[in-house]
DNA sequence: TTTGCAAAGTTGTTTAATCAACGGTTAACT
DNA sequence: AGTTAACCGTTGATTAAACAACTTTGCAAA
């Protein structure tokens, strides 16, 4: 089969299109939702940053999650509605704001983990785990490619 | 190494978490604006199924694409908009509607999937067919396991 | 010093996805 | 036939992404 053709038969775009990403979001989102955890995946993306590295500038939130300066603004405007996350502006450099989680904002990480682990397990069942690291490899090659 | 650690390191989730999908979508939204073609990837999207079968049900192109349909009804709206399509409903149901690529639809095709053509040939330069085709199996598979 | 530029965040606009609710139409059952 | 159920498509509300324009603040070169 020529490349061209698993484009036009959509069988490698399933993902690079987006679609098993999506199918993921939607999956873990509805885990969420039905475990009662009021977040979004996009806020539990900035929660992972923040989880890993607490007190972070936006800026450095913006480089961990991928996503850029203004859509890490609103997602931190949600968490901070909802209690998980307070900004401190820097006395140093009044520019920059710290963004330190909360003790409701730390909670949190052991139960959303607990249900991303879950998903994560069901996606993976039944795939070797060498194959799971390969394909991992060529997905960054993929995503190397692009970006460059 | 874990797999559970995988997924904390965001090796993995580069993709699963719609890294790579996302990156792939500003390429080619990019690319098409570049090129003066008036359309996003997601309309593309749609106007694949169209240029695979004319003439669909708006359920049909729904389940073709992987999007819902009250996103069809948006995006249809929208190259309806560019007078890419029409929506004809059929005489015979009236709950359906069929939708017809115009002209300008169908002559949009060779240029927009050149642009395609290119954006995948950079993302897959310097790996390898085979290991291309097995991770679209290992995909296929993760998608499987989610969507069950 | 001031001028000018770069950095950090915010805001507005457009596009899209999800989910739920709804209206109109057809089909199925009894 | 009459009621109920299923189906197709639309609409509204909420969330988010991309991109561009903008404010405030800091820094450096002239």
């Amino acid at each position: 089969m020529q490349l061209i053709e698993i484009v036009k038969t959509n069988e490698l775009l399933y993902i690079l299109n987006g679609r098993l990403s999506a199918a993921l979001n939607r999956h873990l989102n509805r885990k969420f939702r039905a475990a009662g955890l009021d977040i979004t995946t996009e806020q539990w993306g900035v929660l992972v940053s923040l989880w890993n590295k607490d007190q972070q500038t936006q800026q450095s939130i913006s480089e961990q999650t991928f996503k850029d300066k203004a859509s890490i603004t609103r997602l931190l405007d949600s968490l901070a509605k909802h209690g998980l996350i307070v900004r401190i502006s820097d006395p140093a450099d009044r520019r920059i704001n710290i963004v330190h989680l909360t003790n409701k904002g730390k909670e949190m990480e052991e139960k959303a983990m607990e249900l991303v682990k879950e998903s994560f397990n069901q996606a993976i069942e039944g795939i070797d785990r060498t194959d799971l690291l390969f394909t991992r490899d060529i997905l960054l090659k993929l995503l190397n490619n692009i970006i460059t």
